[in-house]
DNA sequence: CTGATTTTGAACTGACCGATACATAACTGG
DNA sequence: CCAGTTATGTATCGGTCAGTTCAAAATCAG
């Protein structure tokens, strides 16, 4: 055919990811992404079109290995009350200057809101898909009787989501881990029994 | 002495604030600022030194506005219970489109992280009376037995600013105010009786 | 080895970035 | 009315932005 690439593409989206968590959009510029990637600028905007179209792909890298990472807890073993605690528990980094990085996808909604464009498409289905496995488990906790009764899933998704969200913006004001662990204890005692 | 101003300082800091709150500080140039102030490069640089000098002033225009609106519910009429309730209510805005932009302190707090300079002096007084200010309820509301026995004040401060940095969040994913309501409600039921 | 196809590196594009220089305008104390 | 001082408007600064151009390099089918 012709000449191949000298690069793995999924590792430079991972790298590239790695930068825009690290400052934000706006302000890692396409230079910094060459940089982070080792790629030249040719191949940069060969391969990935434009610097938009590289932090779409590195917000569904790291959307989608979170998410798969959420979803092996929550099909793990243990009461749903026991899995919800394992996923807030996930949240809390252990590592401090990781910690202080937050969730791509917080910082993004923050910076960019949900934009009219694939980046917001990523961060809705991102959303989607997190209220849609949280609920899931609420469903289950009712049934295994280790969430309270009459708990409506969709709204109590919702809590969950935005105590994680919260969580995390807590981790990039430099809360510690302490605090952070009481704040998911108090959590769960307003769902479990 | 010389030349008046031709413009009041504290309008343009607040016009500022909401060219800031509205797009983020990178994505606003000092362009934008001049327009949404109505100020030329000159008097703009003049009176506030640099843009980042700008966006702590605009900061601190923010916060201290905010917080004094927070005090002003934690210091009225009802329970410890029923401040903190209005608290989070006041936190769920009206408006969608001032919905749309979140919380400046949140949507800064992701995009910069905290950092070692003014703004980040001031990210953190701004989280250190808020968690000054809900222990405090915190208190009030054990004596007051709006709020359960045995809570450590410090904690549920935490968690309360939490929630609220959660519920923004939410707000920047365009969540409907009905299901903010939901996730206050059971934030609350964690800590009343 | 050749020709077609693609990647790569380096130089470059116009636009915009934050910030400054400086002349002019507007004011006040004397 | 003038000297001193500050505010303002315009033009401009060097640097960086995202993105492009293009020739050289690398590959493979024939």
């Amino acid at each position: 055919m012709a000449r191949p690439r000298e690069f793995d593409e999924t590792a430079a989206v991972e790298k590239a990811m790695h930068a825009f968590w690290a400052h934000g959009y706006e302000a890692t510029s396409t230079q910094d992404l060459c940089e982070a990637t080792g790629l030249g600028r040719s191949s940069v905007y060969n391969t990935f079109s434009s610097k938009k179209a590289l932090f779409r792909r590195s917000l569904e890298h790291y959307t989608g290995t979170r998410l798969d990472k959420r979803q092996a807890i929550l099909d793990g073993p243990g009461t749903a009350a026991e899995r919800l605690a394992a996923v807030l528990d996930s949240a809390i980094e252990d590592d401090a200057d990781e910690r202080r990085r937050g969730c791509l996808v917080v910082n993004t909604l923050a910076e960019l809101g949900v934009p009219d464009d694939e980046v917001g498409t990523a961060l809705q289905a991102d959303t989607d898909r997190n209220l849609t496995m949280f609920a899931e488990c609420v469903r289950e906790g009712v049934l295994d009787a280790s969430l309270r009764d009459g708990l409506d899933p969709a709204e109590v998704a919702e809590f969950l989501l935005s105590t994680t969200s919260g969580l995390r913006v807590m981790a990039r004001r430099g809360t510690s881990r302490r605090s952070m662990h009481a704040v998911a204890d108090l959590a769960l005692s307003a769902i479990t029994r």
